[in-house]
DNA sequence: TTGAAAGCGCTAACAT
DNA sequence: ATGTTAGCGCTTTCAA
């Protein structure tokens, strides 16, 4: 492989005017002299190392996505999907390319952080639940550019793209409680999150709000997953069937396995048993329902992560920044009138 | 952040030793030495940078994955979820990080092939189709080591880990017609892929091995998806239930689309038409239908990938390996016994 | 067993 | 408008 002094030689200039050229700038370079270098460049079939680059800190144009979620295959979580998917997208569109880290190996912040930071990735999205107290202090030490997304920080210094979660729980139950409905269940994502913690304290609200005295029999702990969804509903059907009109998913996944689990004991929905869901997520076309949920389009959160990010990459003094993403209702086919309770 | 400078002076020993004691060789380090070195380099958190390492061609530890398919989204396909789930954990587990390289910024070879090749991976992992033919002499020529997934490459240079398609159809059909079946369609994927058009072709062997005319009214063009056989199955269920026993999908997801569309329209599976597929996903716990299928066990073929990938990159001199993943035939609950055709 | 110093391929301050 | 050269943080050869 050609490098800059070779090219340098055979375009008669210095190393100097190439590397002017490549960046385009900042010292203008003769429209002759630019030709002759872009034309040996040609020849020898140069491209420069994005490694040597990279050794005067300027930027290798790699963006790293931490995913440290509790769960067995992030791969096949839809949230997921949607959100690597967007970022994957944005970053393309950016000409940045995506670092992965996922896995037990990247889970100790003490020998995995200095990794994230070893020079190999410009700035780090965090999708990490929760990102723990260790987690910040290491990152901010090495003064490397990140956002967390969805996963709140108090810290002011953290840069962030989230979602209001106790504010649409509220929002969510709300519209269930217009709807008529008054008992209503909430089957709670892991309590790992924040998140599932904060949209437990939405439901709860809203309930006081409408003068729904809270029921804590009603609140079925659980994990962010179908399974979760599924299996609850399974176990608790008859009993959910006789005592509430409508079930509050902690997100669209586990109203998706709840749905499932209802339907094939033949409780139907949303006649007997109204279900809503947060996140917004398209199922693709495997999906048979349209879940009511608020939906708060990933792809669009993913690109504003990205977006955020590459300003702190770009201006290293730029003050942190906290993105709260604004979340819309959407009415599928899985909510009706409340039936009248026996 | 402090460098290996710093260590060397605050260790009292030059950098050359501390680089010794940082890759633990080749050179022996009295002991005495290398404990004071770790100290110096704890109490300074020192961290060595992945980017001067990789200044000498060293490794920088990290795979990169180039999938550029001819579909939407390739993070909400279950075949590539699998297998980049599967490259992710084995990466990890190697110690290596994963890059993505996805979307329309890197489908031309002549501007992506040289970042692929800058330094910042060691060697690439090729989900790509086809990998035409401007793409390989390009990676060959500036000697980055890299592995073909799933999409074979005649040139006997280019590693490869794949599955024997025409191969795997002729099985899967000819277990069709061992369980009685003679009048058998076959959806078709996306002919973009070499797959596609050698799946057809196994299912056309088959026929022929058993005296079964092909019909060419029986085979369906289509694409790798399941919207694709969503829609073959809507527009043409009624023909099928009356001409055909058994439709061959070119692979699950199709499978899948087609179960879908043929449930909703009242055609029984297996009773009235019989379904089978290829590759083995587990479309998770959305899953309603077992389908029989050709298991590829893409987790399995994604570790392999990597194992062959990594030989290829500790070993500059070693010679293309070839890998042909064997696939089980694994029965579902979608292949029944012939109805008697009208 | 260890040190000194050359260089990897670039960038950018300093010259001209 | 362009050339010279000192680094960036490491690895590794040559010397001791």
């Amino acid at each position: 492989m050609a490098n800059i002094k070779e090219v340098a030689e055979a375009s008669g200039v210095s190393t100097a005017t190439v590397s002017y050229v490549l960046n385009n700038g900042p010292r203008r370079v003769k429209d002759e002299t630019r030709e002759r270098v872009f034309a040996a460049m040609r020849d020898l079939n140069y491209h420069p190392s994005a490694i040597a680059r990279g050794m005067h800190g300027k930027r290798v144009n790699t963006i790293g996505v931490v995913a440290l979620y509790p769960i067995k295959s992030v791969f096949k979580d839809p949230y997921f999907n949607s959100v690597i998917g967007g970022i994957v997208d944005a970053g393309a569109k950016l000409g940045q390319s995506i670092m992965i880290f996922n896995g037990e190996r990247w889970m100790d912040p003490e020998s995995a952080v200095p990794i994230f930071c070893d020079g190999r990735c410009d700035g780090l999205l965090m999708l990490v639940a929760p990102l723990d107290d260790r987690t910040i202090p290491m990152l901010k030490q090495r003064t490397i550019p990140f956002v967390s997304i969805n996963e709140g920080s108090a810290d002011p210094e953290v840069s962030s793209v989230n979602i209001l979660n106790v504010d649409t729980a509220h929002r969510m139950v709300q519209y269930l409680i217009e709807r008529g409905h008054r008992r209503i269940a909430h089957f709670a994502g892991d309590d790992y999150y924040q998140s599932a913690i904060d949209r437990v304290a939405g439901y709860r609200l809203a309930l006081e709000d409408a003068g729904i005295e809270f029921d804590p029999r009603l609140v079925f702990p659980g994990r962010y997953d179908y399974e979760s969804g599924y299996e609850r509903a399974m176990e608790h059907g008859a009993w959910l069937a006789g005592n509430v009109t409508a079930l509050f998913c902690a997100n669209d996944y586990v109203g998706l396995g709840a749905w499932t689990a209802l339907d094939s004991q033949g409780i139907s929905v949303p006649e007997t048993i109204s279900i809503a869901g947060i996140d917004g997520i398209n199922f693709g076309p495997t999906q048979k329902i349209h879940l009511t949920t608020m939906d708060q389009d990933l792809e669009g959160l993913a690109e504003e992560a990205v977006q955020v990010l590459m300003q702190l990459i770009e201006d290293e003094s730029a003050a942190p920044v906290k993105v709260i993403r604004p979340l819309k209702l959407r009415e599928g086919k899985t909510v009706g009138p409340p039936r009248t309770l026996a």
